[in-house]
DNA sequence: TGCGGCTATGACTACGTAGTCATATGATGC
DNA sequence: GCATCATATGACTACGTAGTCATAGCCGCA
């Protein structure tokens, strides 16, 4: 009786058991239609009857395909985390893999896309504004299919998607003046990123054309604990609570978790000393606690975009694609009732 | 001159360059302490002039070693996103990738594994609770190196790494008791799970001795969700507010967010009104919004652990390792100053 | 001088698959 | 009844590397 040696049997040796050619066997699993269903079913049982599994190893090397798709993303990020489950989800209805890479430190990622050109991905998803355009130029100037994703800089290197940050930011200022918030101010994440830069412009943009000119304030990065500090030195840059604009626009969910808990640490309250607004629509946003008014980034769009373009034939990708998001109203923006512009000042402190 | 076909060029085509043979430049790359100084200079030289760079997949396909090391965790869940980013940086410090498969259902395991087969992995890390015992059961058999993480019933399966859930909970247990409170109930997420039974285990032994019972309330699941949703049942069953006993231990961090946020949405203060403890020590736990008392994983220490088991030869991972995890104290539980058991009365409602 | 031992290197081959080419078998057209 | 064609299959080889084996050169010691 033949042992299943799990894991290491060959394709030969299932041909040996079938009665068939090697080729036949190969072909049965990665090009069925071209075997004779009398061969298919004896392969099977054969394969079925020895363990075999094809080797996708072997196939990639081939083949000159590995259907692995690599995705470097910021380790410590609420944001990517929320993504990377997403592009999970769907290189897995694509038939691919995931070869996951996180850094803490861009300088990171150069040792990171060394092991991506070892592996010979299909293509790459550099997930961050973090890294720099050296790393993204390295990538795809080595053929790899490269998408930014929400690297709006990238423009001339390759492929980019993102959320329209622009827009975006334009759509919740809009939200903020026609709920009769008469002054804002921005709260920046990283000033170096694009996103950073772009949200607070489609912010200051459109609330000027208000009439409202709207500050920017610098958190440093886009984490909790920058929102957390910030929301003290927010109470002394205003000269304490009651002095506090309307509303704090804030350029990401997470650090917009860290302001508002920074905030009714000191005592303030959102909403009703001041609005907070977000930005990316995380899960965690429509929690009760936070039930953050903020931009939901179409995750599941952004992704599949990305992801196509990276399946599209090699050099047609340099598309640069701008996705648009929607804006989610929660409790953390007074709401009041109809007001319009007319009588807004009434919902101003 | 010639070209840089980035990406493509081979072992070979770098021999040639540089004046050696094939074997030589393997060598230069795999095992340069079998190759002379001057040699390996005029190889790497070569390698660098043509943009070479070694082709993991055929190295994988001669040596029967990926490198490639896979785990299999829930998509939506703030402890495996937590775990993930861990996960992936120590790979990265041994020199291995990470493949990464997410699912929703627990019914998407099986085709996971199919993946796992085929890409030849050194290990796996089955990466939760949520996986049964059948899908654990292919993996090992298959001969892959397998480690359930978090997973305390695979015990005869496959080796295993966990946080000692049950004295995890009874730390937090007697946490509870130590300051005061005379009456808990456990709030249990999937009690298929084992990680959920032990914990409950834990915490009900330890206030039996002390003289709690304590009542099991199934919240069904581990997410924010089915936290906020029992919230209200709690009211319900215990009728009010004031009924509530002293402290709710709930059977993980997501869930308990959720259910302090199901409280204070039906006007129940935390603590004040009721204690309540988490357990994981996600990083959210010690936001200020939610700040909970919990039992912090060492999240360092079980995926260490859990690797090199996996990197252990093949067989002798059959251990079963528990790791003990140690006690946050957060703002979500009352902490009546020195009060000890003689004089615990005065702290409860 | 001669011989064992050590180092560095090259020739060669296997890893397991998929695609190319050639061939055999029927089925179809005139 | 012969040429044509589609289908099914086998033999063969290449994908790019790493390890095995053999050999050449070299040192030291008798």
């Amino acid at each position: 009786m033949r042992e299943k040696r799990t894991g290491r049997v060959t394709s030969v040796e299932v041909a040996a058991e079938a009665g068939v050619s090697q080729a036949t066997v190969a072909r049965t699993f990665s090009s069925p239609h071209l075997v004779a269903d009398a061969s298919k079913e004896k392969v099977r049982a054969a394969a079925e009857r020895l363990g075999y599994v094809p080797n996708a190893i072997a196939r990639s090397l081939k083949s000159q395909r590995t259907n692995i798709v690599g995705a470097v993303v910021p380790a410590r990020s609420e944001y990517w985390q929320h993504l990377v489950a997403e592009i999970s989800q769907q290189l897995a209805e694509r038939g691919s893999q995931l070869l996951l890479f996180t850094f803490t430190k861009p300088s990171e990622v150069a040792s990171v896309v060394e092991s991506l050109r070892q592996y010979r991905v299909d293509g790459v998803l550099l997930a961050s504004s973090f890294i720099d355009n050296d790393a993204v130029s390295v990538v795809s100037s080595l053929g790899i299919p490269a998408v930014a994703f929400n690297h709006p800089e990238a423009l001339d290197i390759s492929g980019s998607v993102t959320v329209d940050n622009e827009g975006g930011a334009a759509l919740l200022a809009e939200h903020l003046v026609e709920t009769g918030h008469r002054s804002v101010a921005f709260v920046g994440g990283d000033s170096e990123t694009g996103s950073d830069r772009r949200r607070f412009k489609g912010a200051s943009t459109t609330l000027d054309r208000h009439g409202i000119i709207c500050p920017y304030i610098a958190a440093g990065s886009f984490d909790y604990e920058a929102g957390y500090n910030i929301a003290a030195k927010l109470l002394d840059h205003f000269g304490g609570a009651g002095a506090l604009p309307d509303a704090l626009m804030v350029a990401g969910d997470e650090l917009a978790f860290g302001v508002i808990d920074g905030l009714r640490a000191n005592g303030v309250a959102v909403p009703d000393d001041v609005s907070v607004t977000g930005f990316d629509g995380l899960p965690q946003a429509s929690w009760a606690g936070f039930d953050i008014t903020t931009l939901v980034q179409p995750a599941e769009e952004l992704i599949r975009v990305a992801l196509e373009q990276l399946a599209s034939p090699d050099g047609d990708g340099q598309e640069h694609i701008s996705v648009g998001g929607f804006v989610r109203v929660g409790g953390s923006t007074r709401r009041p009732g109809h007001t319009n512009l007319n009588n807004a000042e009434g919902s101003s402190q």
